[in-house]
RNA sequence: GGGCGAGUGGCGGAACUGGCAUACGCGCUAGCUUCAGGUGCUAGUGCCCGCAAGGGAUUGAGGGUUCAACUCCCUCCUCGCCCACCA
């Protein structure tokens, strides 16, 4: 038995359109939620099978709120502007307005064919003038304010193609179309300042219990990741030219440094600065100053400019870079003479343009150092205390400090380590050792290798100048120590060996192990440095620790350190951010016109509110030749300046499509005003959006403008809340059948159409609801979307009872309890998100109610059933409720509470185990005692079996759930 | 390179806060229905031993904590996503 889906299914979209069923009002009275889908963009290739995933949950979630009694605002639009429909329109000729308005019809009758409960009188499309008049009112606020400025900035330029490429069409730095290798341009660009929000943005991203937004974790950390905050210090370094240069020594020249490791600069080695430094410009124009290796140094400016991001990216592996011969810096803190080098790795975007390099501190720089063969000066050492046990640590007693020593033996032989293991503790470790008094740290270490093992002949082989400190409690000596390790390799040369006395002997055993066995055997925390220097000889240390070669602040702490050093050296605290302000500027067509007007004599202009919108001219040739398409308008561009009324011209660029789709929500609450952005008290009455779902894609870029626009907006005055999504949820991707992502390259698109159209609707939400948790990606399986189908055909028999189903059983006494169970499940799954455990719910109470014979009782349960299916599958269950002769409609429903005394009396079945096995169950009503339970479960015969054979040592008893005999 | 997340039957997945692993669905097997089946119904179905009753091992691998681990801790492997020279 089928039912008729598509009959239905039009039926009902019809019933909910011509009724204007999901049309709320602004006016109603009672509790609120807005219910968020992110607007698609309307691609030529027609919706997606990822699209209704997201919207079929909000859909849920809408209606299942209105059927407690909520008013829900439950709007979609269309995110119209941008370059895809532009390039498309190129491609076959058309204007994009055009193919815009075809693509949005498509898209609107797909997703209607889907039967969600949009309120469609609500709709917005933001290449609308009637939309975008207020995203350029928006942008004029933001000129008010300051928020909106000009600057130069590089773009990504292709020759071939003579235009302006976004960062997305530029593949692996050339361009998509032609393939000309891009290049970077300046050009003045329009900027919204979002660095004046950062500090603002960073708040609410520490998450719910903390008081902050109710978003996935990942999502936060993103937006913590793209602001990027890091605090540190900026410091001068002189620069000196040295006199035997025949010049004047000049003492006005510095650059300044952004660092988070003040505690190193004792290391800081060299100083690198950033192709785009202008001192590097500076220098080289200076023939005073000249620096004499000159042409190396143009040459390798050049070089770098050639390369786009990619190129660097890609490159990233091996660092390139050029030394400033004829000039030095000075160390600030050492006052050491450093040299000065140009490197690509270092980015002007970021601090200050310019590094102190600490080779042995940081990875970079030592990768950088390795290569020009730079000094490397370990200045931070990693520190230990003990807090465990009976070696741990003793501060309120006094603190002996020692050198130390620790020998890494290795015999080449065999490939193994000289080892020690105390016999009186858990101790695994190298040899080790004190250095005494006026001894040398390699006889230190010789000495205590024979002491300690009785190996004669080791030579040292390296020292890596490197040394931990551990705080401890010394069981021998009964110490409280501060020990300074220093590490030492070295290799035995011969096996020849004395024994060692008895007392040492007592004391430790000796052992030769592999590098594999070793990361078993350490028992100290400085197991964990000793094994990294065996996988690294050149291991650097990139934590905190105890400064070390740092004069006066030596033996400090990292932290404590920073702040001496600073006030020391007159370094000012500072904090840096990834977060840049955003380039709105884009030379192209389909976008909403900036409202900026340039006159010769008033200099920028912006448009006057009135006379909003700049309305985007229709008869343009938008086909891409260098300048905007919008400077070819005549119309358009040739304009009066609002001031003076002299000959002035328009800014040709358009903005961002974030632009648009950064406040759209907000004019949900009010899409046909069109003397205000809104209203303020409609605004106020909706938002902020309480539930919000869309793709992770939009992470940072899109959450995060809008956000940002809404910190604004709430500055202005304009909304009364400045986070614009409470909650937000992603839908995972949808693979296609082959696990892979779905493209039509590889032909493994699934098209939402054709399963409507075999299926129906309800099959293809409640298929893509079922597939799994709505976060996870997951992949397509035609052949599993028939057991929904099925599952809904036999909603429609059971219903229609056409085909009489009975059992022998008689289960009417179970109805109850699966309906209060089913009510309840369903019930927590759709307010967590889990829809897919939600349906096999329903799916389970169906095949339940399959087994119970047609009568009253089943009736009244068919109904409840329906009332529950009527979110998921809207259409089926407005049908078959109708046909029960209902007087109001499905969604009209009261959402069924859950009788909990029937769950109450239930019995349960408590697991009965022995030694955590699973041997057999009771079954008891919930206000039996543990005492008669437990006597119950031994009498159990499969439990008896076991008693028998021993002694019962321990008996477990969770309430409701097992019993655990622990049996010996 | 850094950050985040995930590994459970032939497949998608379920398991609340540490308490009966594999719900629900697909697929598969058998039977019935049907002129017929790429329909419907009924029963069975993770693996190994066993006719069965029953027993054993099992949630990527190894170890640990616990009466009890998919769940917590440590080490490793694999996959996915995001960021990527951010000083």
């Amino acid at each position: 038995m089928s039912y008729p889906h598509l009959e239905i299914e039009q039926k009902w979209q019809k019933y909910w359109a011509d009724n204007k069923t999901f049309f709320v009002s602004d006016d109603t009275s009672g509790e609120r939620a807005y219910v968020l889908d992110m607007f698609p963009y309307p691609s030529a290739q027609g919706l997606h099978v990822g699209h209704p995933e997201g919207y079929t949950a909000t859909d849920i979630y809408s209606r299942y709120l209105r059927m407690n009694g909520v008013n829900v605002l439950h709007p979609m639009g269309f995110d119209a502007f941008g370059l895809p429909a532009e390039n498309y329109a190129i491609k076959v000729g058309k204007n994009p307005k055009e193919v815009t308005a075809q693509n949005i019809d498509n898209f609107r009758r797909q997703i209607k064919s889907l039967g969600f409960s949009y309120d469609w009188l609500r709709e917005v499309d933001t290449s609308s003038p009637e939309y975008y008049k207020w995203t350029q009112w928006l942008f004029l606020k933001f000129y008010e304010k300051g928020l909106a400025y000009q600057k130069s900035a590089p773009v990504n330029w292709c020759p071939g193609c003579q235009t302006v490429l976004a960062n997305e069409q530029v593949v692996a730095g050339e361009c998509e179309r032609c393939h000309s290798v891009v290049e970077q341009k300046q050009m003045k660009q329009w900027f919204f300042k979002i660095t004046d929000y950062t500090e603002k943005l960073l708040q609410g991203l520490d998450g719910p219990p903390a008081g902050g937004l109710d978003w996935p974790t990942p999502i936060l950390e993103m937006q913590k990741n793209w602001i990027g905050k890091s605090e540190g210090a900026e410091v001068d370094f002189k620069i000196v030219i040295p006199a035997e240069a025949g010049i004047q020594k000049q003492n006005d020249l510095s650059v300044k440094v952004f660092t988070t490791r003040l505690d190193t600069i004792f290391g800081a080695t060299y100083l690198v600065l950033a192709p785009e430094h202008s001192l590097v410009a500076s220098l080289l124009e200076n023939h005073e100053l000249r620096i004499t290796n000159h042409e190396e140094v143009e040459n390798y400016l050049i070089e770098t400019k050639k390369k786009t991001e990619l190129d660097r990216k890609i490159e990233s592996k091996e660092k390139t870079g050029v030394k400033l011969e004829g000039i030095t810096a000075i160390n600030p803190a050492s006052g050491e003479e450093i040299p000065v080098f140009v490197a690509d790795y270092i980015l002007m975007s970021y601090g200050t343009g310019a590094i102190m390099a600490v080779p042995a501190h940081d990875a970079r720089d030592f990768e950088f150092a390795k290569k020009f063969n730079l000094p490397i000066k370990r200045v931070v050492e990693p520190k230990f205390v003990l807090t465990d046990g009976d070696a741990a640590f003793r501060t309120n007693e006094e603190i002996i400090k020692r050198n130390a020593v620790c020998a890494i033996v290795f015999n080449p032989k065999n490939n193994k380590y000289l080892c020690v293991s105390w016999r009186a503790f858990q101790m695994h470790g190298l040899v080790t050792g004190g250095v005494e008094e006026g001894e040398d740290i390699v006889e230190a270490a010789k000495r205590e290798v024979y002491e300690e093992t009785g190996y004669k002949n080791v030579k040292l082989t390296r020292d890596p100048q490197f040394a931990l400190h551990t705080f401890f409690y010394h069981r021998v000596k009964k110490q409280n120590r501060w020990a300074r390790f220093q590490y030492l390799f070295f290799e035995l040369e011969n096996e020849e060996r004395d024994d060692i006395t008895e007392t040492e002997n007592n004391l430790h055993e000796v052992l030769w192990l592999t590098k594999e066995e070793l990361k078993k055997f350490f028992s100290v925390a400085e197991g964990e440095f000793t094994l990294n220097f065996l996988n690294d000889p050149y291991y650097i240390h990139t934590g905190d620790g105890l400064l070390h070669n740092s004069g006066e602040f030596d033996n400090l702490d990292s932290t404590e350190a920073k702040v001496k050093i600073a006030k020391k050296i007159g370094a000012e605290f500072k904090t840096q951010y990834r977060l840049r302000d955003w380039l709105i500027s884009r030379q192209r067509y389909w976008g909403a016109p900036i409202p900026i007007i340039y006159c010769d004599e008033c200099g920028t202009q912006p448009v006057p509110e009135i006379t909003l919108p700049v309305v985007l001219p229709v008869d343009v040739d938008f086909r891409p030749t260098g300048e905007s398409p919008l400077t070819r308008s005549k119309t358009f561009h040739d304009v009066k300046c609002p001031k003076c009324g002299a000959k002035a011209r328009r800014e040709s660029d358009t903005m961002d499509t974030f632009v648009d789709s950064s406040w759209y929500f907000l004019r949900y609450c009010d899409p046909q005003n069109s003397a205000k952005i809104f209203d303020e008290g409609k605004v106020a009455k909706w938002c902020p959006v309480n539930f919000y779902v869309g793709g992770a894609e939009h992470a940072v870029l899109h959450l995060l403008y809008a956000r940002f626009f809404t910190k604004v907006l709430f500055d202005l005055g304009l909304v009364n809340f400045s986070e614009p999504f409470l909650k937000l949820r992603n839908q995972g991707l949808i693979l296609g059948e082959d696990g892979q992502k779905m493209s039509k390259s590889r032909g493994n698109v699934v098209n939402p159409d054709e399963i409507v159209e075999k299926y129906g609707a309800d099959t293809l939400r409640l298929y893509e609801m079922f597939m799994g948790p709505l976060e996870d990606v997951k992949p397509w399986q035609s052949k599993s979307i028939s057991g929904v189908r099925r599952f809904l055909d036999r909603v429609f028999v059971l219903v229609s009872e056409d085909e009489l189903i009975t059992t022998s059983d008689v289960k009417l006494g179970e109805i109850k309890v699966w309906q209060a169970k089913t009510i309840k499940k369903v019930t927590s799954d759709i307010k967590n998100f889990h829809f897919n455990t939600a349906i096999s719910a329903l799916m389970e109470y169906v095949n339940f109610l399959y087994t119970v014979p047609v009568g009253e009782e089943r009736k009244l349960a068919v109904k409840n059933l329906i009332i529950l299916l009527a979110p998921f599958a809207p259409h089926l269950s407005a049908e078959v409720w109708e046909s029960l002769g209902e007087k109001n409609m499905v969604w009209e429903q009261t959402w069924p509470s859950v009788d909990e005394m029937v769950l109450k009396n239930l019995t349960v079945v408590v697991a009965v185990q022995v030694n955590g096995k699973l041997r057999g169950t009771i079954e008891v009503s919930p206000e039996v005692g543990e005492d008669e339970v437990v006597t119950m479960a031994k009498k159990l015969s499969v439990i008896e079996k076991y008693l028998e054979s021993g002694e019962i040592v321990k008996t477990i008893y969770v309430a409701g759930r097992l019993v655990n005999f622990v049996v010996k």
